[in-house]
DNA sequence: AGCACGCCGACT
DNA sequence: GTCGGCGTGCTC
């Protein structure tokens, strides 16, 4: 991983006919010739360097797995991001496809000590992992090595593999399973059952799980039925079906409003044109942007090329998924972080080779090997989550806009609340505006209130919820309509504090004080995952006074359970939606109207579309607005407005309530009156003054050491290098500890430069990022991080 | 990641 | 004079 250049390998003759740029390979490397998974980056046909080559050993694809597109994007990958090539490599592929890498001991002569027979248990090949051995029997193994007598063997694994299942088909002609029923003993029915079966669907094929589970047959009815020879049975590929959801109605493209035709047509025209525009759709929630979508896809494939469609994480829910299935079917691909490693790697094959044209996914779908691309589009632009936090570091926005000139095709970023720097860029006219000011449902935006907490709190029948909002929850409660609850977690979390003196309860490991988990009745760091039990008396001064703080889900549930004894609550957090499919099912069961309050954290603020909701609540609006972060602000604007357009999607009016200590905030204030426009005014400015995206550029970097000084000292130490290759436009914030310096015990420093111009800098970075490579081993880690989106 | 090499202190 | 631990460089 130290190195960021290619290794030159010779070709053995049997390789040398189909080897190609993009395909894996399995070579030797290092002094002991360990065997590690590759890439063909590029073919000679001579070689005059210096050093002596060693050769391919095994070729792992027989078509390339990187086309022309991705090995350019790699190459434009590494650079922006400041990442190694191999990880942009990596990155394009699914999970499967990434080699395994595997160890075994291999014995070659005779073994006397006692500790290595066992060891080796009268096999001549064992599994071999230096980690669950002893010093001594390393020793051992080291020195029988030396003396030839045992051998460590490297294996690369493959995992890229097709799911088999059994197939069969019928066998004899339709005569001869006539003849075959004839002989059947009188009381063999199941068998007569399965050979007229065969009888009426002779020549077709079946899978064998599909006819056992539809016929009540088994398994061993066909087994034996193999060995009579009536049926051959064999294995075929099948592609793994993630969702599950075939059977979805099919859907026909709606009528637009004129300005969603207005949308539509500018991009079609792009698509026609092939140009590799950028779009801007600023819709308010509710103008029906997804609609847009689907005929804007429509428009690429009737042209014969394909969609990209990129959604947040969180929103990718079987809610949106069906509406895509229901327009566009079978042609739809889905990648999404929820699916196994199989079943991704299927989803990507379908794309590669072309069975389906609209790739539906999150973040890394971005790479999807899609030809022909007639459009991407992404929805919720703004989210944080397209931004990959290691490396390498990429926006899939950046990507998108890398791909749409490649592909000379238009990229349109939806949003309600689009993010500073892209409504800047329209307003400059970089990107093409394009407006939706107006509901589907021709209703208003719902009303929105504030209640003050600092008046309304003192009077508040419980500690979260004011006397407002309980009265506003009643009356929805008592009219059968729902109420949708959200606890704005970011930035707060429940902590244990001594009423005596104040001590709040930290991570032994990590700088922050560990949360409260009332299920286990313990305390948990979030960071680094320790777990301890709850203190009964205080560790500094003993009282026994020692209370949490803060507002968990858990909380608010018991209040709402006292509040309203006969609502139904469900809730939703990390907590009960940690196994798979749990998150589709709570909001399943919500959708049903089996319960009448749903409770979450920010997971509820996205893409829920419930007509029987008529009531938004939010129980904290502040929490995210004291982040030591510039986006503070925009992060709890967004938050706000995008949860308040989930009340009223349908023929009910909607009303929202937010609580809040700080009314008079203009994020607020905004938020309120749901005016995006303003609050991007306002926000202007403030970044202007400040000296923030997106009038500057910024790269943060961080160090991270095992003690406080080191990490202090290497960013100092950058500091003074760094400023020889900036001229006096940039400006360099820090270094700074990071406001959580310590996790798990590493300490972490950081830096940031602001900047609008700087070409010297892209070589410092460059430079950076391959020196800082030698200090690893002495626990020092370097990270560069472009357009970074946490500054905490 | 893992091997070789060179330096240095401990021990024969 | 030799062995082994440890830091450093390099991998086609």
């Amino acid at each position: 991983m130290q190195t960021n250049h290619p290794f030159t390998y010779q070709i053995p003759e049997k390789f040398q006919d189909f080897l190609q740029i993009g395909m894996r390979v399995v070579v030797e490397f290092g002094n002991g010739n360990r065997k590690i998974q590759g890439f063909v980056t590029g073919l000679t046909d001579e070689y005059s360097g210096e050093h002596q080559l060693k050769s391919v050993i095994d070729v792992l694809d027989l078509n390339p797995v990187l086309s022309d597109e991705a090995m350019a994007m790699a190459d434009w990958l590494t650079q922006r991001t400041f990442a190694f090539k191999i990880r942009c490599l990596q990155v394009m592929l699914p999970n499967a496809m990434r080699a395994s890498y595997r160890k075994t001991l291999k014995l070659t002569g005779k073994i006397t000590d006692s500790d290595l027979i066992t060891l080796f248990d009268h096999q001549s090949e064992v599994e071999f992992n230096p980690r669950k051995l002893t010093s001594s029997q390393l020793n051992q193994i080291e020195k029988l090595r030396k003396a030839n007598q045992v051998e460590i063997v490297y294996h690369v694994d493959d995992r890229a593999k097709s799911k088999l299942v059994w197939a069969f088909k019928a066998q004899m002609t339709v005569e001869e399973l006539q003849t075959a029923k004839k002989t059947l003993r009188k009381n063999a029915a199941k068998r007569k059952r399965l050979l007229d079966f065969l009888i009426t669907n002779h020549e077709q094929e079946f899978v064998q799980s599909d006819v056992t589970r539809e016929n009540n047959f088994t398994a061993s009815d066909l087994k034996t039925a193999a060995q009579k020879g009536w049926i051959t049975r064999y294995q075929i590929e099948k592609y793994r079906n993630p969702y599950q959801i075939d059977k979805v109605q099919p859907s026909t493209p709606k009528k637009l409003t004129a300005e969603q035709a207005q949308a539509t047509n500018a991009v079609d025209q792009a698509i026609d044109e092939d140009q590799a525009a950028t779009f801007l759709l600023e819709g308010v929630t509710g103008s029906g942007k997804t609609e847009v979508y689907l005929q804007i896809i429509q428009h690429a494939l009737a042209q014969g090329k394909s969609a990209l469609m990129l959604v947040p994480e969180i929103s990718l829910t079987p809610q949106i998924v069906r509406q895509f299935k229901a327009r566009f079917g079978d042609q739809v691909a889905l990648l999404h972080s929820a699916l196994s490693d199989g079943e991704r790697y299927d989803e990507w094959r379908r794309i590669e080779k072309g069975d389906a044209q609209v790739v539906v996914g999150a973040r890394s779908a971005i790479f999807a090997p899609i030809k022909n691309l007639g459009v991407i589009i992404m929805d919720e632009e703004h989210e944080t989550s397209y931004k990959q936090e290691d490396m390498p570091r990429y926006h899939a926005r950046d990507v998108a806009q890398w791909r749409g000139q490649y592909h000379h095709c238009p990229v349109v970023l939806g949003s309600a609340t689009p993010s500073l720097e892209s409504r800047a860029r329209a307003q400059k006219g970089v990107y093409q505006w394009l407006r939706l000011t107006k509901r589907i449902n021709g209703k208003d935006l719902p009303h929105v209130q504030l209640v003050d907490m600092r008046q309304a709190g003192r009077y508040a029948p419980t500690t979260d919820i004011s006397q407002e909002l309980a009265t506003e929850i009643q009356k929805k409660l008592a009219l059968n309509e729902q109420v949708v609850l959200m606890l704005n977690r970011r930035g707060y979390s429940s902590f244990l504090m001594c009423r005596e003196c104040g001590e709040v309860i930290k991570c032994p490991n990590c700088d922050i004080s560990l949360t409260y988990h009332k299920d286990t009745n313990s305390l948990k760091c979030h960071y680094c995952g320790h777990e301890e039990p709850v203190p009964q008396v205080c560790p500094n001064c003993h009282s026994k006074a020692v209370r949490y703080f803060g507002t968990g889900t858990q909380r608010v549930e018991k209040e709402l359970t006292e509040l309203f004894p006969t609502a139904r609550v469900l809730r939703m957090d990390v907590d009960t939606t940690r196994r798979k499919g749990a998150h589709e099912r709570i909001l399943d069961e919500f959708g049903k109207h089996h319960a009448d309050i749903l409770l979450g954290t920010q997971m509820i603020a996205k893409g829920l579309d419930f007509p029987n909701v008529t009531l938004v609540g939010v129980l904290n609006a502040d929490t995210s607005l004291g982040l030591p972060d510039f986006r503070a602000s925009e992060r709890t604007f967004q938050l706000l407005t995008q949860v308040s357009g989930r009340a009223g999607r349908a023929e009910k009016e909607g009303n929202v309530l937010i609580q809040t200590y700080n009314p008079d905030h203009y994020a607020i204030q905004y938020a309120q009156r749901q005016d995006y426009e303003h609050f991007f005014g306002k926000e202007m400015q403030v970044r202007h003054q400040g000296g923030y995206p997106p009038y500057y550029y910024t790269i943060q970097i961080t160090a991270s050491a095992r003690t406080e000084a080191d990490a202090a000292q290497k960013m100092f130490q950058i500091r003074g290098e760094i400023v020889n290759y900036l001229s006096q436009n940039a400006v360099i914030l820090g270094p700074t500890p990071q406001s959580i310096m310590r996790i798990n015990n590493r300490y972490y420093y950081q830096l940031v430069i602001k900047y609008k111009n700087e070409p010297q800098l892209e070589n410092y970075l460059q430079n950076l990022l391959l020196t800082s490579q030698k200090e690893e081993r002495n626990g020092l880690q370097i990270v560069i991080d472009r357009d970074p989106m946490n500054f905490i």
